[in-house]
DNA sequence: GCAGCGACTGGGAACGTGCCCACCAATGTT
DNA sequence: AACATTGGTGGGCACGTTCCCAGTCGCTGC
């Protein structure tokens, strides 16, 4: 058979096209099963092989693409899968491959309310394209509480996936190390630390949250607060850390007072910036860590009459879709989260295909997208 | 340290033997349970019985829970399955079970995409909460395409679920009798029609665009017109039916010039503003179909200057969280999306459970929730 | 003419579990 | 005393697949 091997590896896990071909075209038109069968058995590779005159694993042969079948015997079988409407069982040949084609991706509800947090909504759609062309299926795991962890763990421990992705992750989550322990492959969105060692996939948070404060210097504003996120997240840590290292590039201190810390929640953003605007009255700018919490500060700002951006510029970050929609409109650092999505989705299957590559680093770029609140 | 995604993300030459590599590494190494085998080999219900001195059996019904088995011989079990970290393999009890423990979630991504987002997001949160205390795993399928509709069918008919969900049907989507050919358990979120034979959930449309249409003829307004969502889906026709009903019963006339129709879309809902304020310069109230839409007519709405609500007031439907942040924030009625998610989880698992139940069709109540636009 | 080889084939043995059935040891029943 | 009954046990088989290996066949080369 011929491997692609410069090419990307698109179709990473998934069995030649033979394979496809036969599974669509043979499900494609009846799927009864019932009908085809006398006893309303589903047929087994057993029925196709007497059907077709041939042994079992020929048939298999068949399936899986091997080139040692010949042309004559081919035919019969693809005509037997035909008639019979066969369709291989995955959980027999889990069994014997102790592969399940299928990933999970691990959500911490706590955090998203997947709703409020368009954030996640994006992952999910990113990892199922990155999935698409294979045939590797979604688990989708949202953990609300420890129970339901353990209850994630029990499950991988199953060996129901072949790998898991973790949406969110906290510095002291134990859940990585745990996988790490129990050899599944494993890829992040985000990192523990900036020394991550498992595969992970991040945004460049430090350089997406430069390039918004220097847009702000830019715009001659001079006091320039910011709202971050949790400082056990990288984050959180990384978008306060490109909002110091801009001010300092540009001559500025990154005082303590200019910072306050919440949650990624709107009323969290809210907070504090009610905390901001009362230790620092005089503030004309504000980079809010991401956009959910700069809804919560643009609507403190309007509750104290403070005109954005005329008084006091406005800078969120992830342009979710709630950034166009509030008035006015927000500037925000654009981070490819379905792209993040997909790249992480892409490394898991590879690193399922061949557990012994290198651990991948990938930072994605960001983009500053200027609308009316600067 | 900043590598593009989009690139290839090439390890040398390590040509991806996919199917190879899985054997050789895949059932082996480190996916054992810790230090507690040797070999590497995860135990399996055999090295339990070895180790607690009983027969296979034994512990197969110390696993699921039989009473037919002593006190000694329970405990002897229990030790052995903590001392080597003993978890059954669930591919392999499904084989003989022809069972899976998971269920599948279908959402038709091309529209979740557009911005109806935050239904689907609730809908999945519904469901996850609703196989809490379940072992059943969740299987999130995105449909984008024809193709991928295939891969599900493709999927499904492998067994690799028990049962499927379907988040928002039309009226022609073939998938339901599909599935219903099969023989597999499957509900709905929504229904095809109101005759609809499979088993299914929805919020009660009618009732809610009726209250809706309701309190602004109480507000006092005596133009309502509407946009509603397309006519293909009940979701659709349910609330322009309402709609009908209410004016009926004030004694007024549900003029086809008074309907706009779109697709649940922002940019829909703006054109069919567009469209309705054209035609009926002296329209005094909105009733549209979906926040979604609703954003998109409010933006119209501001554009030509009609002040919402003095000239103009609007009722959306959904009461996603959208409606807390337009501006005016905006009157809706409130459909239980989670809890439709958590009913029609429910109702699938009992119809795993027991095929010949009598199917279900539960209407879940709708709530007006006043806000500033009406 | 025969060993050697490469292309092709199919039977057997797993994979790890649940369930049927035969069995055994006590206790009860006639 | 012989016989059912009950609680408890374990061996064999089946589930549907893949892979190993032992074949068979036809062809080449010396």
């Amino acid at each position: 058979m011929t491997l692609r091997s410069a090419e990307c590896p698109k179709t990473a896990g998934s069995a030649p096209e033979v394979w496809h071909n036969a599974l669509v075209n043979g499900a494609g038109t009846g799927y009864g099963g019932g009908g085809a069968m006398p006893g309303g058995q589903r047929p087994t590779i057993k029925t196709v092989a007497a059907r077709a005159g041939v042994g079992r694993t020929t048939v298999s042969r068949v399936i899986n693409g091997s080139t040692l079948v010949s042309d004559e015997a081919r035919a019969a079988v693809l005509a037997a899968i035909a008639e019979l409407n066969y369709v291989p069982n995955s959980v027999a040949r889990g069994l014997v491959t102790s592969r399940t084609n299928s990933i999970a991706l691990v959500i911490p509800e706590s955090e998203s309310r997947l709703g409020a947090e368009p954030y996640f909504a994006a992952v999910i759609r990113g990892v199922s394209i990155g999935l698409a062309d294979t045939r590797t299926q979604l688990q989708l795991i949202l953990v609300r509480d420890q129970g339901e962890r353990d209850r994630l763990t029990a499950s991988v421990a199953e060996r129901r996936v072949d790998g898991v992705l973790l949406a969110s992750v906290h510095e002291h989550d134990p859940l990585p190390a745990l996988l790490e322990d129990m050899g599944l492959p494993t890829v992040l969105a985000g990192r523990r630390t900036p020394e991550e060692s498992l595969s992970h996939a991040h945004a460049d948070n430090v350089g997406g949250a430069r390039a918004a404060v220097r847009h702000l210097l830019e715009r001659g504003r001079t006091t320039i607060a910011t709202v971050s996120g949790p400082m056990d997240m990288d984050v959180g840590r990384g978008r306060l850390q490109g909002w110091q290292d801009a001010l300092r590039a540009a001559g500025a201190r990154p005082e303590e007072r200019l910072v306050a810390r919440a949650d990624f929640t709107e009323e969290g953003g809210r907070a504090a910036a009610r905390t901001l605007l009362d230790r620092v009255p005089g503030l004309d700018a504000l980079f809010v860590a991401s956009d959910v919490m700069a809804v919560g500060a643009l609507s403190e700002l309007r509750a104290r009459g403070r005109r954005v951006p005329e008084d006091v510029a406005v800078v969120g970050f992830d342009d979710s879709f709630l950034a166009r929609h509030t008035h006015p409109p927000l500037t925000t650092v654009r981070q490819p989260v379905e792209e993040l999505g997909t790249t992480i989705a892409r490394v898991l299957l590879r690193e399922i295909a061949d557990p012994r590559a290198p651990r991948q680093r990938i930072a994605l770029p960001t983009e500053l997208v200027v609308r009316e609140s600067s």
